[in-house]
RNA sequence: GUGGGUAUAGCUCAACUGGUAGAGCACUGGACUGUGGAUCCGGGGGUUAAGGGUUCGAACCCCUUUACUCACCCCA
């Protein structure tokens, strides 16, 4: 029996995973520029945690969520996102008395679709929340954040912002909106009539071109945005632009998980085929309320960090290399001696290094440096050990430049 | 969950309308007993995804299963 790993979920080999630790690092580095913390939360939560918080009706929860029992106790799911265990710890922690918390996380998700490009059965998202303001500035920092955080990676998205209205909006809207949808049922299709009553906004996104005359007509949520929400809008809209943070208002933009309210934004790219979106959040500023802690506002955003590395791919990015310093090249038993206690005084000073124990022929322990990306090779034998002085070697030039052995951790440990 | 596509060496692919399974790259040995990317010669590697059927004969045709992949749904 031939093993294999499990379906949508995949390794990271060591070549490609200079680019993980590229965009892990970088995101460590931008959000703590804005004063977000780095949480950790568990893989496993309790599966009402998210039944509650993200929605019982939610496909995520519904249909895609990993459910089991432990040992006939609790009912367990891994996570299928990261905001409603980093909102439980919020709350079990009592976070919220130490004023407003600006929070990060990355990690693994689970939810179990059929795989395609982009989308994945175990994933990795890198996620933001922010606790305790309701001040339209901080969602405009955060989405700011994000578009700095891909800017860095030369990452070009577009940002498409919207208003999913709130507690005093969204209910009429929805209700004259079902019976709008349910007036014309006829000229929907099928799918669509399904979404009337399980997800009505999601008809609006429909791509189908015959249900686009009644989509064209039907009741906008923008225009039944309540006071505060469209006051909420305009001045996210007016603090991306004083940042410089080029968006788009898309009236059509829908998230499907239930915490949302008012503000709803995604990043999108081209290069990622139908899973388009890098990045979505938004504000969810009852979800703490009805996970049990007190009221208190947030806002937040994950990024697909497979969707990231595939768009990183697609620009034809080069993987950040990872080699050491310098190769020995073992020429005979002497000088693989002379090797193993260099290696040791060079690692000590913090310089890596690397050799190939099979001591074989020089020709593929060459090789066997230039495969390791190794920046310089150095051959070790007897004539080295008796005279103290070897050649360093550039790989890249094939230069060769004499060096005294006592000297080379100092001549590699600085620039160059 | 629903569709489409694909499956031959570690990787990328050949194999003439069914006739003994090959190449390039990679790996490895040698030409070169202390200098890698070039050249030349040699070597290891395959139940042709699996199972069944048709046939004198199947990588090729038929059926089933599985895996991968793209898309729908949905989302990061």
């Amino acid at each position: 029996m031939k093993l294999s790993g499990v379906k949508g979920m995949n390794d990271v080999l060591p070549a490609e995973v200079g680019r993980w630790q590229e965009m892990e690092a970088l995101a460590r580095e931008v959000f703590a520029l804005y004063g977000y913390r780095e949480i950790r939360t568990p893989v496993v939560e309790p599966a009402a945690l998210f039944a509650r918080g993200v929605g019982e009706a939610t496909d995520i929860v519904n249909k895609e969520m990993y459910v089991f029992e432990d040992k006939g106790d609790d009912r367990l799911a891994l996570r299928p996102e990261g905001t409603a265990g980093t909102v439980r710890a919020f709350i079990e922690h009592g976070a919220y008395v130490d004023g407003p918390q600006k929070w990060f996380y990355l990690g693994a998700m689970f939810r179990r679709e059929r795989p395609q490009r982009g989308r994945y059965r175990q994933f990795h998202q890198i996620g933001c929340e922010a606790f305790g303001v309701a001040e339209p500035l901080l969602d405009a920092e955060q989405i700011a954040l994000l578009a700095d955080y891909l800017g860095r990676l030369g990452v070009r998205t577009t940002l498409k912002l919207n208003s999913v209205g709130d507690g005093e909006c969204r209910p009429a809207y929805l209700a004259d909106l079902r019976s709008y949808l349910d007036g014309h049922r006829a000229a929907l299709c099928a799918d669509c009539r399904d979404r009337i009553d399980r997800n009505p906004l999601r008809v609006l996104d429909c791509k189908v071109a015959s249900c686009q005359p009644v989509l064209e007509a039907a009741p906008r949520l923008l225009d039944r945005l309540c006071a505060g929400c469209r006051d909420h809008l305009a001045a996210v809209r007016a603090g991306l632009d004083a940042l410089g943070v080029e968006h788009r208002l898309e009236p059509r933009l829908v998230r499907g998980l239930d915490y949302y309210v008012r503000t709803a934004f995604e990043f999108t790219s081209d290069a990622l085929g139908a899973q388009a979106a890098v990045a979505g959040g938004g504000r969810y500023d009852r979800l703490v309320e009805t996970l049990g802690g007190p009221p208190t506002p947030g806002i937040g955003f994950a990024l697909g960090a497979e969707r990231l590395a595939l768009i990183l791919e697609a620009m034809g990015r080069p993987v950040p290399p990872r080699g050491p310093a310098v190769f020995f090249v073992l020429a005979d038993p002497a000088g693989a001696t002379e090797a193993l206690r260099l290696a040791g005084a060079l690692r000590r000073a913090g310089v890596a290094c690397d050799l190939d124990a099979r001591a074989g022929k020089l020709k593929t322990q060459f090789r066997q440096a230039e495969r390791a990306g190794a920046r310089f090779a150095l051959v070790l034998g007897a004539a080295e050990v008796a005279s103290g002085e070897g050649k360093l070697k550039d790989l890249a030039t094939r230069a060769e430049t004499p060096v005294r052995l006592d000297e080379l951790a100092a001549r590699l440990g600085g620039p160059g």
